[in-house]
DNA sequence: AGCACA
């Protein structure tokens, strides 16, 4: 059989122990395509998410009568083979065996390379700021699992990153979830249009972080130092377009809490602040009889972004504690790890007292204040998994539970999470899903955000 | 909805 011959009509095609399935959901995973082929036969070998579309793959079985049974049940069944939901169509493949099953993108390592389509390299635009946006994206890599280091760069492929985790299945935990997700719009500059999420695995597995920068961050080093020429743009007292010189710019950001009639805690500040980008510091002090707070970014586009984006929104629905953003002059704050008025996320909780700071806190929505939501909300990665526990568990528990249905069975706290996460291109909005748009308050002020330590633990301190 | 990989 030459294989340069390239029949027209599939269903001429001499049978093969190897069966081509299309039509499948993106989502599909081995396991599935396993489980709707092995009442026929044994399988040796698949191969999926194949295709632009990643919606094919191919299933090899050990003989051939195992594939034609399966193809022939199908053929005269009244019920279509399905996977969550889809039909599957089923056809001989042209070709006899499943060669190399793995590209070298798909052996799972604890790096994960992320390209964003759509965010060109000729796109070489992407200034400062932009980057930030896309930093603040990348955050949503976070929900599961601490994120390590993050390394930036642009290739013929588009804009890509490469995520390290601690570990392997941390990184394919993340992957599976966010591969083949597209990014909201409004998280993105306007003149860019889709940006869809391919994630493959790289063969690093440790990066060589240098600097803090724009581009590249290591998390399990606060104190490497910060690039002073890719920060320049940012250090510097930036001119604006009127020629007038900006104010003064730091990471740390000073909130002042108006009209506050609920108790504005550390962890609901972190969980609102957490949004875009993690938060590394948090002081609560009162002044003037009101009160206000320090937040401490790793860099001053996380918190240029984040003052933008939370100026005069308030936390709590109905005009309740309404923040109020200035950078502050402080570069580092000197505050207790612990206390109820202060936190040090940079230092490593797990070591202390089991006391938790997930990531992923919770609901964080947008109080619109008047004004049309702004397309430069952050990615609040942290509602986009409210039942997800920290410490990188596999959540999907259920094939069809993904991020983008995760609303239906979120407590209703949490109901006001109301920030689309990443779409997929096949999920239709969850039943029941809020809907954004009127006012949605940045948190809810009896849900659990964050939560409170546990009464029963005792506050770390360092030692 | 129509055949991968390097």
């Amino acid at each position: 059989m030459s294989t340069s011959a390239q029949p027209q009509f599939r269903y001429t095609q001499t049978p093969s122990k190897v069966l081509h399935l299309r039509n499948l959901p993106w989502e599909c995973i081995e396991e599935e395509l396993i489980e709707l082929c092995k009442p026929f036969g044994k399988i040796v070998n698949t191969k999926c998410n194949v295709g632009a579309n990643r919606n094919q793959a191919f299933v090899e079985f050990s003989d051939l009568n195992q594939a034609i049974n399966m193809v022939t049940y199908y053929a005269s069944s009244s019920e279509p083979a399905q996977i969550r939901g889809k039909t599957v169509y089923i056809q001989y493949s042209n070709r006899h065996e499943i060669v190399n099953n793995k590209s070298p993108g798909d052996v799972p390592g604890n790096v994960l390379l992320v390209t964003i389509e759509g965010v060109e390299a000729g796109d070489v635009s992407i200034d400062v700021i932009h980057l930030a946006y896309l930093l603040t994206v990348l955050q949503v890599f976070s929900a599961f699992g601490f994120v390590h280091k993050i390394a930036t760069f642009e290739k013929a492929a588009g804009f890509q990153a490469l995520i390290q985790y601690s570990d392997v299945q941390t990184a394919s935990t993340a992957r599976d979830s966010l591969d083949g997700r597209s990014i909201p719009r409004y998280l993105l500059p306007s003149h860019v249009n889709e940006c869809y999420l391919r994630i493959s695995y790289s063969a690093h597995t440790d990066l060589n972080i240098k600097f803090q920068s724009h581009r590249s961050r290591d998390y399990t080093n606060p104190h490497l130092p910060v690039n002073p020429t890719a920060m320049d743009g940012l250090h510097q007292p930036v001119v604006g377009p009127d020629g007038k010189k900006k104010e003064f710019e730091s990471n740390v950001l000073l909130a002042s809490i108006e009209n506050m009639q609920y108790a504005v805690t550390v962890d609901v500040l972190n969980t609102v602040f957490s949004a875009f980008g993690a938060v590394q510091k948090i002081a609560i002090f009162e002044k003037n009889g009101g009160t206000q707070a320090l937040i401490q970014y790793p860099d001053i586009a996380i918190a240029a972004v984040a003052k933008d984006a939370l100026e005069g929104h308030c936390i709590y629905d109905g005009g309740y504690c309404k923040l109020h953003l200035s950078y502050s002059r402080h570069t580092d704050l000197n505050v207790k790890a612990y206390s109820d008025k202060s936190r040090d996320y940079t230092i490593p909780m797990q070591q202390a007292t089991g006391w938790q700071n997930p990531p992923a806190a919770s609901a964080v929505g947008y109080t619109s204040g008047g004004v049309p939501q702004a397309h430069a909300q952050a990615a609040p990665s942290s509602s986009w998994f409210p039942t997800m526990p920290a410490g990188g568990q596999t959540y999907m528990s259920s094939p069809s539970s993904f991020p983008g249905q995760a609303y239906g069975a979120a407590p209703p706290a949490y109901a006001a999470a109301a920030i689309p996460p990443f779409s997929s291109p096949n999920a239709h909005p969850a039943p029941g899903a809020p809907q954004t748009g009127g006012s949605v308050p940045l948190h809810q002020p009896n849900g659990p955000p964050g939560g409170s330590p546990h009464p029963s633990q005792s506050p770390y301190y360092g030692s």
